[in-house]
DNA sequence: TTTTACATACATCCGTGCATGTATGTAAAT
DNA sequence: ATTTACATACATGCACGGATGTATGTAAAA
């Protein structure tokens, strides 16, 4: 076939990009053959192997170009909440779980994530670097803890680190089973009183 | 080969189930083969065609050898606070949490379900019969809610079904975090304090 | 002219499902 | 008590499709 000029090679790397964030997302990541998605992105496997080394290349592209975005939109949530740790922590929480209901992109990969995607041995240096970002994700959170601590908005024996396990669980649960059945409820809408409930509950039970 | 008596062929059954459970929970259900299972149980590909239909009818096998010992765990949880639906809910919260740790079957079966499994067209039959399940414990959650908002123990404006979704969420969330590092906290141990964390927050943040 | 951006073709491997073989358990007939 | 007639509990082998990776072709961009 005809050489592309580069934009248009650029182009079809987003076409199967676009691709296989559909067909995986619908079909599972194991289940789906890089022919499939190639006829989905109207090219063929050969153009995938050009662009990307194999499957899990294709996964960990997939994954970065979400992931810039929405650590811009997590930075954003911190400077507009800059002296005020707690309320970081409930904008960050907030904003995630509503961009997941209103970006397609972030969405179709949490779906693949929680769903569509087996943690094997061959993917393990993509799942690596994925777990490597939520980690520096969680370690920010808890300086925010530490800091709302420090500042009295939490109680004084308050365990930084159990909390932000707590909420990163109960985010990632409210993500799981959102995605599981997204009419069950209105996860865009309930986001400010979810976050709100076990914030309250850090307040009051912190000692037990 | 010959035939064995009718004990022997069950326990052939269960040494699949055993080494099903072992493999699918370490290389994910898409990337294991049955004849894999059939070599880590000690048999040929032939015995697991036998019992089970074809890789999904076996997988519902797995599912159902953990579930009734967890209905009745629960069952008995309700029995023992029977007129403290709050405390019902906190019970069977952190039975579930410590039964993931403690029960290797149920952790297998959770490991497989949340990080070893693709949810795709095949296994749609039997993912179905597991959410039914689910449904049907989240139904009861919510009776459990409704008394106690009845009794006084929450808020009269507490939602009941978002408080069970919430809840829902935050035991998933748990135990996937859990089971992506077991050591990174212990459960068990956490488990009464985390709980108590979210059924605080409903109580001073019902309304808003 | 060289390199790029693919399409095409090919070789290899692997998993599934099924068909078949087979030796024994088991119950009833004798 | 033996024998008979199956049913059972697997093991083995084969045919088939499908997926991967790579090698090669090719026409236009640079």
């Amino acid at each position: 076939m005809a050489r592309k000029t580069k934009e248009e090679a650029r182009e079809t790397r987003s076409q199967v990009l676009d691709a296989a964030e559909q067909v995986f997302s619908q079909k599972g990541v194991t289940n789906t053959s890089l022919n499939e998605i190639a006829i989905a992105a109207g090219v063929t496997r050969g153009a995938i192997y050009w662009h990307f080394k194999n499957k899990y290349e294709l996964i960990a592209a997939l994954l970065e170009r979400v992931k810039l975005p929405l650590d811009d939109m997590l930075a954003a949530q911190g400077a507009d909440h800059a002296d005020d740790p707690l309320g970081q922590i409930r904008a960050k929480s907030i904003t995630v779980l509503q961009r997941c209901v209103s970006d397609t992109h972030l969405r179709a990969v949490c779906t693949i994530l929680f769903h569509k995607c087996e943690r094997i041995a061959d993917a393990q240096p993509l799942m690596d670097r994925h777990l490597a970002s939520r980690a520096d994700c969680a370690q920010e959170l808890e300086g925010n803890f530490s800091a709302a601590i420090a500042a009295g908005q939490l109680p004084a024996d308050t365990d930084p680190k159990l909390a932000t396990l707590g909420l990163f669980s109960y985010i990632d649960g409210l993500i799981y089973n959102w995605l599981l059945d997204p009419d069950q409820f209105h996860l865009a809408e309930a986001a400010p009183r979810l976050v709100e409930t076990y914030l309250c509950g850090l307040s009051c039970a912190a000692g037990r």
